[in-house]
RNA sequence: GGAAGAGUGGCAGAGCGGUUGAAUGCGGCGGUCUUGAAAACCGUUAUAGUGAAAGCUAUCGGGGGUUCGAAUCCCUCCUCUUCCGCCA
C-alpha cells in the first residue's frame, strides 16, 4: 500500500495487520512518518539556501566572497546535524514501512492458520488399492526396490535431506521437466534456466523464503537461490517497463536450496523435504489492474492443474486464508497432490498474487500508455513442477502389481514420448 | 588470481571544480508544409520527493569523503572491456 494511502486511511492497513496476525504499532509509525517529512522539508530548505549562496559566491568579488563563504560554511554544519538525524529516522522508517503486509483480497477467507484454508475443488480420484487387491508401497520402498536412489549413501556423502536420482528415475526427471517446459512454451512463456547464485542485496529484496531458511555464502554474501522466482521477479528490478510489454510470462528452471531450518523431525524421510531440489516456476509481471491480476492468477493456477491432469494425479486446490498466506500476498492458492502412503494430500504447488508488494521493494515499474504515468508492476508466481517432491505422488499413484512382474510404476501416457515410448519405468537393478 | 582501461539521459556521445539536469546527433512525441507520405523546418522529449501552485530538493554505475560549491578531485564497492594465468 502506498504511504500516501496509508496516511489517508490507516484503517485499511490496520485491518490487514489483524487479518494477517502481524504485530505493528501503527500510531508510532505515523508519528515517525510525520517527523521524517518535517525533517526532510527542513534539510531541503537549508540545501536550497546553500545553493543560492553558492551561486552568489561565484559572481561576487573577493570582499563579499569571504563573508558569503563563511555563511555557507555555517549552513553546512547546520545541515550535517539534520542530515544525520534524517538518515537514522529514515532508515527506521524504511524498516517499518517495508515490514507492512499486502492487504489481503476480500475474496480470501479469513482465518488464523492452515486449518482455516478452504478446499475449492478436488480433481481425480485416489485409487482404491484394496479393491485392486494389493498393498501399495511408499515411494521410498519403490525407490529402494528398483534401486532408483540410495538415501543411506547419499546422506553419508552429502548429509541429511539429500538424495540421488538413479537410472530411469533420473531420466524421468529430465522427461518431466522437458514436458513441463514445452507446455509453458506453448503458452507463450519465455523460458529461463537461471543461476543458482543470487546477490545478497537482491536476495534481501525478495521475501517468500526467509533468510534463515536460505544458504548464505561466506565469501561474498551471495545466497543460493531458494527458487528461480527470486531471479525472475527481480529480473527487471529498477527498470521502468512500457505497458505494451506487459504481461511478461516467465518460466524459470533452477535448482532450489533450502535449509529447512525449524522443520527438524518433520518429513525427514524420503523426497518430501530436501535441502536441494529442482523446480520449474511460473512468474508473471502484469499491469496494475486487479482484474488483470486475478485473471493471471487463475491462468497460472490453471496451467499447473493442467499439468497435474496430464500427469494423471489426483489433487485438490486449496485457497489459503489470510492468516496462512504470508505477509506480501494478496491471495494464494495451493495445489496438494494425493499421497497414498500417507492417505492425504500434500502441497506441491503454491500460486500467489502479490499485487505491487514485491515490485515496490525492487522498484519495478512500468509506464502507462495512455496517461504516461509510472506505476508499480503487479507480480504473481506459481510452481509449475517441483521435483523430486512430486515424484512421491508420481511413483505411489502409478504403481501396479501383479504376480508375474511384481511392483511396477507406469508412466502417464502423455509423458511416454519423452521416455522413449516406454510404458513403465525400468528397474535399475 | 595478476595487469590495464571504462561506466553520463531511450540510444550514441561531449563535458573533467561554479546558471551543466547536463552540448550535439539519432530516436520518440506534437506541429508547419503536403491529396497522403517522405524530406525540410519549428517546438517538445528523464525519474523521484515535497507543495494547492509557482517552485524547491535529489539523481551523470552504487556508497562514502574533500570543497562555500562535484558529472568533474579522493576512497571504496559493483559492472563491463582488453591482455596474461587457470579451467568445465
Amino acid at each position: 500500500m502506498d504511504i500516501v494511502e496509508i496516511r489517508k486511511s490507516p484503517k485499511i492497513m490496520e485491518e490487514a495487520l489483524i487479518a494477517k496476525n502481524i504485530d505493528f504499532d501503527m500510531r508510532s509509525f505515523l508519528l515517525l512518518d510525520d517527523e521524517v517529512r518535517e525533517l526532510k522539508r527542513k534539510t531541503e530548505d537549508i540545501k536550497s539556501r546553500q545553493n543560492i549562496l553558492s551561486k552568489e559566491i561565484q559572481s561576487s568579488d573577493t570582499l563579499d566572497r569571504d563573508i558569503l563563504i563563511e555563511r555557507s560554511k555555517k549552513l553546512k554544519d547546520e545541515l550535517k546535524v539534520d542530515v544525520d538525524l534524517l538518515k537514522t529516522k529514515e532508515n527506521s522508517w524504511k524498516d517499518l514501512y517495508y515490514s507492512l503486509p499486502q492487504v489481503p483480497s476480500k475474496k480470501a477467507p479469513n482465518g488464523k492458520s492452515d486449518e482455516d484454508n478452504i478446499v475449492l475443488e478436488t480433481v481425480g480420484k485416489p485409487r482404491n488399492f484394496e479393491e485392486e487387491g494389493f498393498t501399495p508401497l511408499s515411494h521410498m520402498e519403490l525407490i529402494r526396490l528398483n534401486n532408483w536412489g540410495d538415501f543411506e549413501r547419499s546422506s553419508k556423502v552429502s548429509g541429511a535431506r539429500s538424495y540421488t536420482l538413479q537410472g530411469d528415475l533420473f531420466l524421468y526427471e529430465q522427461a518431466l521437466f522437458s514436458y513441463t517446459l514445452q507446455k509453458l512454451r506453448s503458452k507463450n512463456f519465455k523460458l529461463f534456466s537461471v543461476p543458482s547464485l543470487i546477490r545478497g542485496e537482491v536476495f534481501k529484496r525478495s521475501t517468500t523464503v526467509s533468510e534463515n531458511d536460505s544458504y548464505e555464502l561466506k565469501d561474498d554474501g551471495s545466497f543460493l537461490v531458494p527458487t528461480s522466482e527470486y531471479i525472475l521477479t527481480n529480473w527487471h528490478g529498477g527498470e521502468i517497463l512500457e505497458e505494451a510489454e506487459l504481461p511478461k510470462l516467465y518460466g524459470g528452471y533452477s535448482a532450489c536450496f533450502r535449509k529447512e531450518a525449524g522443520s527438524y523431525g518433520k518429513d525427514t524421510k524420503g523426497l518430501m523435504r530436501l535441502h536441494q531440489f529442482n523446480k520449474v516456476e511460473q512468474v508473471v509481471l502484469c499491469k496494475a489492474d486487479d482484474e488483470v491480476a486475478e485473471k493471471m492468477h487463475l491462468f497460472i493456477l490453471e496451467n499447473a492443474k493442467e499439468l497435474m491432469t496430464d500427469l494423471e494425479l489426483p489433487f485438490e486446490v486449496m485457497e489459503c486464508c489470510t492468516g496462512d498466506m504470508g505477509k506480501g500476498k494478496h491471495r494464494m492458492f495451493d495445489i496438494n497432490s494425493w499421497v497414498p502412503s500417507e492417505n492425504c494430500y500434500r502441497e506441491t504447488h503454491s500460486a500467489s498474487s502479490f499485487l505491487e508488494w514485491q515490485a515496490r521493494k525492487m522498484d519495478l515499474r512500468y509506464r502507462e500508455t495512455a496517461s504516461r504515468k509510472v506505476k508499480f508492476v503487479y507480480t504473481l508466481n506459481n510452481t509449475m513442477l517441483a521435483l523430486p517432491r512430486t515424484f512421491i505422488s508420481l511413483l505411489e499413484n502409478h504403481q501396479e502389481f501383479d504376480e508375474k512382474s511384481g511392483y511396477r510404476v507406469s508412466i502417464p501416457t502423455k509423458l511416454r514420448p519423452f521416455m522413449g515410448g516406454e510404458k513403465y519405468l525400468k528397474s535399475n537393478n
